[in-house]
DNA sequence: CTGTTAGCGCTTTCAA
DNA sequence: TTGAAAGCGCTAACAG
């Protein structure tokens, strides 16, 4: 194991660690022939920065965390894009976790994040519990939420889930259905509990009352989850239509109920939420609640630098974006 | 930002910082009674060790890095969650990076990876240039292929995409299909070349000219891609069958092929490669190549760490699993 | 514009 | 079993 440290590079260069840290971190101090001395013994060596020491002796490292609930759901895929895009150009990187829904996971990302000194954290939590967040705070780490309101004292970019959960059900209401399912992960998912308020408030307003939705609450917001809610759908006998809290789910349900010879839409309608790529390929195209997932990230990671650059300047804000209902074969007969 | 170090830890426990760092990495040296002393002391104190310090001194960090072609690919997130789950064990934590097929990106994730002085690498090469292996060999970093096969000097775990692509396109001759089609990323991606090459393999077996393979190089192996690569197949003139080399591909052509009029598998058949979740909910389920991602994902890291932990008696090896043929619906009439 | 210098917080001998 | 002390490689004053 060779190690090449500033010291090296410094002699080579015949300059002093100082200008070559200097090379490293603000080269418009260091005069051009020096600098282009310093950038080739660089080369040469082939010297890169320990990150560990850069960081330890500046108290903070250049890098952001990401904490998603599901690396695997092309919704968060979708925000890391916009993430990744905003910071790579700023010389920074993002650690990106996944909590899988669970605090526990979440707890240890975070705990990883904070021993990495990051400069910030952009979170979709599991829960409402904001001990987590102040915890970050106290530390001196910035935190936005994504996909996640928040109220005056932390910044968050979100999306109306409440709005959305009224315009699928609205949909399906006018579509003629009157018994609903609504399939989600646990209600303290603020996605599924606020999405299926919006159904709630769907219902009211059509005139309805509560209890023509139905819920069905399955540990994982994936396909698998959405097979096993088919599975209680089929058994329990079908409603007319099913809103689900994300297109994974939807996949999932709209796979069994066929295989068990339910024709979706004809026997039951079917609408998802997210509008991930594969739903407009499905089987039968799936209607769904289109969200800005790419502008979610950019613009939680703008907020998240912003605050990190000028903690005392930055005034915290919340953004809500509305979310957009997309029509297709699932829920039109 | 309030900032409590090993030594308030060791303040409030009554015993010297050395104590609370075998704590934290050798409890088995210190006593019962200190430990518990010293483990109370840093849960009142919400002590987190710092991570950059613990590098700079300990040479290394308890990070390795993964990168991977495309985390929009449910392939590679499948692989993600196999390194994940060995790793989360030891007490590692995974940094995950995207090189987006890009030798740039490749190059400025793996500097990130070195600046970071990670343990070791899983990474699926964007192509065959193996100056980067050598790069983070001379720095002690250990380096495991992953879904790339190797010579004798590197671990690696892979899937037999010669074989996979002569599967496949075996199967597209035993339905008939005597023109065909091969829908990739550029030849560089070593995942391409050989799937190609397993293809014209078939050929030959069939008895048929090389040249009864029309080659559709699109620039990312994506559902955009595919759309581009239908565009061609549409102006060209349809063949009797398209591979694809991944189902991403696949269902970005079925979904250009089915809005231009175009039935599958009637008017042409088609098969993927990777058989993701998605495939068999496609509007016409994908027949495909499966292959054992999460396993790959966790047989490169246990290869990893025991090189890490015990580089001098490593024995590098090269491990092939062979993949397997799933045929669906769009490729059987 | 460049050099000197004092640590950042932790791990790890070595002694006690 | 525990403590004392010497840095790991780098950055950021400050001086020159």
């Amino acid at each position: 194991m060779v190690t090449v440290g500033i010291k090296e590079v410094a002699r080579r260069a015949g300059v002093s660690p100082g200008t070559v840290s200097n090379v490293l971190n603000r080269p418009e101090r260091v005069a051009p022939a020096t600098r282009t001395r310093v950038e080739e013994a660089i080369r040469d060596l082939g010297f890169v920065r320990n990150g560990s020491a850069s960081t330890l002796r500046a108290g903070q490292s250049r890098a952001i965390g990401l904490v998603v609930l599901d690396v695997g759901n092309p919704f968060f895929v979708a925000v890391a894009r916009g993430v990744e895009d905003v910071v790579s150009d700023r010389d920074h990187a993002v650690i990106l976790c996944n909590s899988g829904e669970s605090p526990a996971k979440q707890a240890r990302n975070l705990r990883v994040l904070a021993e990495q000194r990051v400069r910030g954290v952009l979170i979709t939590p599991v829960d409402d519990d904001t001990s987590v967040l102040r915890r970050l705070r106290d530390r001196g780490v910035a935190v936005v939420y994504v996909d996640h309101p928040a109220s005056g004292d932390v910044c968050s970019v979100a999306v109306d889930d409440v709005a959305g959960g009224d315009l699928a059900t609205s949909h399906l209401l006018a579509g003629g259905a009157r018994r609903l399912a609504f399939v989600s992960g646990p209600p303290a998912i603020r996605q599924c509990s606020d999405r299926r308020r919006g159904a709630l408030r769907a219902l009211e307003t059509a005139g309805l009352p509560a209890d023509a939705l139905t819920d069905i609450v399955v540990p994982e917001m994936n396909a698998h989850g959405g097979r096993l809610a088919a599975e209680t759908l089929l058994s329990d006998g079908l409603p007319d239509a099913v809103f689900c809290a994300n297109d994974l789910l939807a996949l999932g349900v709209l796979r069994a109920l066929s295989q068990a010879g339910v024709q979706v839409p004809r026997d039951v309608a079917l609408i998802g939420y997210d509008d991930i790529e594969f739903s407009s390929a499905a089987a039968v195209p799936l209607s769904s609640i289109r969200q800005p997932m790419y502008q979610l990230g950019k613009l939680a990671t703008e907020l998240l630098l912003e605050e990190c650059d000028d903690p005392a300047g930055h005034a915290h804000q919340q953004i809500m974006f509305q979310p957009e209902l997309v029509v297709r074969e699932s829920s039109s007969p």
